[in-house]
RNA sequence: CGGGGAGUAGCGCAGUCUGGUAGCGCAUCUGCUUUGGGAGCAGAGGGUCGCAGGUUCGAAUCCUGUCUCCCCGACCA
């Protein structure tokens, strides 16, 4: 994209709302921009951002064995009064009445719409187990949103739902969505630690929060040192209980929780390895057994010809709170530091001199090669100074920039920087050519 | 929802106390000079001062109402 013909608003200045870093660089980035309070336009730069995180989510559930499918955004009143959570909700849930005087809100989650719905369709054992889920907006009307992005009225959210016969499977399925998660916020260049969290009335150990560590977290968090160290989960069969099993155990053998969860015995356990930050939940898993299958009437016959209460359990990631938290925990003074993984753009390409010949000639032809090799690239033809050029690109955070200027060129180089580190490196086109595109 | 604050040009702000017909910086446009980390000079455009009433010869400024946004706390993905 040739940005002389984007749309990319960007700022010199802070905005005066905005408070924490991830929120400001945001609005200066051209990511966002509110149209009431907690409710933001994406523009195309953040929207961009928004669709890779959304993919790398949607990818990882797949793999996971959980199925997509796409539930609407408004709900009938009528669904939440079989639950019950209608009356309990409170205001949080957005009501809304349609012409015919029907009560509708703006759901703030899909229990009981998928709970309907698969039990309108799921007669038999041989129908479970079964995790759906979809990626859609919700609404929760707070009562004072803030933070931009982190904490907003409107969000977009993957939830999932699973269903199984029994107590072991609904684990197994726990388990599935557990290891997924981790996989889900690796690949976007985050260190996320599962936290046991409040199971509620089902009791168990069956809830956990992913946080990632950020120091305007809004929790207070306290981890065993072995969580700073990467997970590699390799290659492991989703479908395979008893390794799944194992790898759950296994990394919730080290100690992590946060301030409401804190266990003395285990941090005194710990010892010196016991760290203390704060948090941002990016995700949330739990298990509440039958407690909407049974009460929205969802059985299916099982094996034996009997009745059986499915066990459910549900799976949220916060998708459009992930990018304020990926830029709370990358970035520095110049803006944002885009993961690889989420970067709106791969490659900045910046024109020195767009009123130079040369130099145009040369970084058109660059520009048209990065895209041949399917580089996404942004490319700075503007008529501006190199200086606005560069502060833009670091403000927005991609991860390579590669500059043609008058300089290099009758050297025969270009400069590529990597974002990141800050590292600037001189070389031929062909060798940048190959370097941003491995 | 309790407490506090703010709405004046695209953004950040002054002007309000003490009424007299709106200003600064950045951004934008034009020209010239510049050009390797947010350039300089000169000129220009852009605002029914959140909205509605009221007081007054006259209201951004005083009064009443109303809407919106932000901050602290409690609450939450």
């Amino acid at each position: 994209m040739r940005l002389s013909r984007h749309f990319m608003p960007v700022t010199k200045e802070t905005p005066a709302d905005a408070q924490i870093v991830s929120h400001k660089l945001m609005l200066r980035a051209g990511l966002i921009r509110q149209t009431a309070a907690g409710i933001y336009a994406w523009l195309p730069l953040g929207h961009r951002v928004l669709r890779k995180i959304e993919q790398i989510v949607r990818e990882e559930q797949d793999r996971a064995g959980a199925i997509e499918l796409l539930m609407p955004t408004l709900q009938s009143a009528d669904l939440w009064r079989q639950s019950g959570r209608y009356e309990d909700y409170g205001k949080e849930m957005l009501r809304i009445r349609d012409r015919h005087d029907r009560d509708m809100l703006y759901g703030p989650t899909n229990e009981e719409m998928i709970t309907a719905i698969f039990r309108d369709s799921a007669k038999s054992y041989r129908d479970l187990p079964r995790i759906l889920y979809h990626i859609q907006w919700k609404f929760r009307d707070e009562v004072r949103p803030r933070f931009g992005v982190m904490r907003g009225r409107e969000f977009l959210m993957k939830d999932a739902y699973s269903f199984d016969l029994d107590v072991a499977g609904a684990r197994h399925s726990y388990n599935r969505m557990f290891v997924a998660y981790l996989r889900t916020y690796a690949r976007m260049g985050l260190r996320a630690i599962p936290m046991q969290a409040d199971t509620g009335p089902i009791g168990g150990d069956l809830s956990h929060e992913f946080i990632i560590l950020a120091p305007s977290g809004e929790s207070e968090v306290f981890y065993h040192e072995n969580w700073e160290k990467p997970v590699d989960l390799g290659h492991i069969d989703p479908d395979d209980a008893g390794v799944l099993q194992q790898v759950v155990d296994g990394l919730t053998a080290d100690y992590a929780a946060t301030d409401e969860k804190r266990d003395t015995a285990r941090e005194a356990e710990a010892g010196a390895a016991l760290r203390q930050s704060r948090g941002i939940e990016v995700g949330h898993i739990f298990f509440f057994g039958t407690k909407y299958s049974a009460t929205m009437g969802l059985k299916v016959q099982g094996p034996d010809g009997g009745e059986v209460v499915p066990q459910m359990g549900s799976y949220g990631i916060g998708v459009s709170r992930l990018m304020g938290a990926i830029i709370e925990a990358s970035h520095d003074d110049a803006g944002i530091i885009w993961p690889d993984a989420v970067a709106p753009y791969r490659v900045g390409l910046i024109n020195m001199r767009a009123d130079d010949a040369k130099c145009a000639a040369a970084a058109d032809d660059l520009y048209a090669r990065l895209n041949a090799a399917g580089v996404e690239t942004l490319y700075d033809d503007r008529d501006e100074r190199g200086g606005a050029k560069f502060a833009t690109m670091d403000l927005i955070g991609l991860p390579w920039q590669i500059v043609i200027g008058p300089k290099g060129l009758e050297k025969g180089v270009v400069e590529l920087k990597r974002r990141a580190t800050g590292e600037k490196v001189e070389l031929s086109v062909e060798d940048a050519l190959a370097k941003v595109a491995g």
